[in-house]
DNA sequence: TCTCCTCGAGATCT
DNA sequence: CTCGAGGAGA
């Protein structure tokens, strides 16, 4: 049976709830959830947290007590997942969920929550792994542990779902303040387009020089990503586009020195730009100085 | 240039 | 699961 699960999101978001399960082993079919926990944190702090421990149907075995910490005598007294779900899945609601590979955590959750009739888990979700490999690639693994290890997060109390929340919240912290400093950006595949974006405000100074006409961006911006930039240029009461035509007024151009195909030559945008001047089309090429220059006030 | 495929390789969760 | 490579077809 296929899950119908949220997007996989690749973003740093303010709003979002962290959220780690221990279980009796790694095969959501198969084996049973024995500790939730989960944080709820609101622009950007942490709010609320929910920790309970689940009693499972079978006893643990020795190398998960081993692993976790978490004893057949602890379980004893815990709640089974009847009890426990549908109060987690309260405090969950439909933030969106935050956690180290955190598809293995849906899926026991998701399933859990099909199994006991409560509103299904489609919660769109981040995975910090995910994000590390595109951050920190130069790291040879990603497991939570290596990435407390680097960014030099605690973890004394690892495998303990509350504790692994913690690690997983300072270390999505850390990804996100390398990822805002560097150059880098997301894939191409998962930049935003033109139309997947609007204004902000309604409220517009029509003498800005931007003011009613199209940008597009080629290369890499250095200060913001392109998502961002286009967001200003919206702003201000701009229009974007995806691709250079004659409606273009501004031809934006970052650095090409980190896409492979052109390598400090000109991008395919910034040709057709030219060969439109060329015709006569009123396009303004501008660097990326420039452009801050033009946003700035 | 762009989008949509398929394929195999590799990694992480308990 | 996700990624990159490589191909097909605009």
């Amino acid at each position: 049976m296929k899950r119908n699960k949220g997007k996989n999101l690749l973003t740093f978001p303010d709003d979002f709830c962290l959220v780690d399960v221990e279980t009796t082993g790694i095969d959501p079919e198969y084996d049973e959830i024995i500790e939730i926990g989960a944080i709820r944190v609101r622009n950007g702090v942490q709010r609320d947290r929910f920790r309970m421990l689940v009693k499972p149907a079978e006893p643990i075995d020795e190398f998960i007590e081993q692993l976790t910490g978490i004893t057949n005598e602890m379980l004893a007294e815990a709640l089974p997942l009847k009890s426990v779900l549908p109060v987690f899945r309260t405090f969950l609601g439909d933030d969106i969920i935050v956690g180290h590979n955190i598809n293995f955590d849906i899926n026991f959750l998701y399933d859990g929550c099909i199994a006991l009739n409560l509103p299904e888990i489609s919660n769109d979700f981040v995975d910090t792994m995910r994000i590390a490999r595109f951050v920190i690639p130069e790291l040879e693994h990603h497991r939570l542990k290596d990435l407390c290890k680097h960014y030099q997060v605690e973890n004394q109390h690892a495998h303990r779902a509350i504790y692994d929340c913690e690690s997983t919240f300072e270390v999505l912290n850390h990804l996100k303040q390398d990822f805002s400093s560097s150059v880098m950006d997301w894939p191409a595949r998962y930049k935003k387009k033109a139309k997947d974006l609007q204004a902000q405000t309604d409220i517009f100074d029509v003498t800005h020089p931007l003011y009613g006409k199209q940008c597009v961006f080629t290369g890499t911006l250095s200060r913001m990503t392109r998502a961002e930039a286009m967001q200003i240029v919206l702003n201000l009461g701009g229009t974007n586009g995806d691709n250079l035509s004659k409606k273009t007024d501004y031809l934006v151009v970052g650095s090409t020195e980190y896409s492979a195909n052109v390598k400090g030559g000109k991008t395919g945008k910034m040709k057709k730009a030219e060969d439109y001047i060329l015709k006569g089309c009123d396009i303004t090429i501008l660097s990326e100085s420039a452009f801050y220059d033009m946003i700035a006030e």
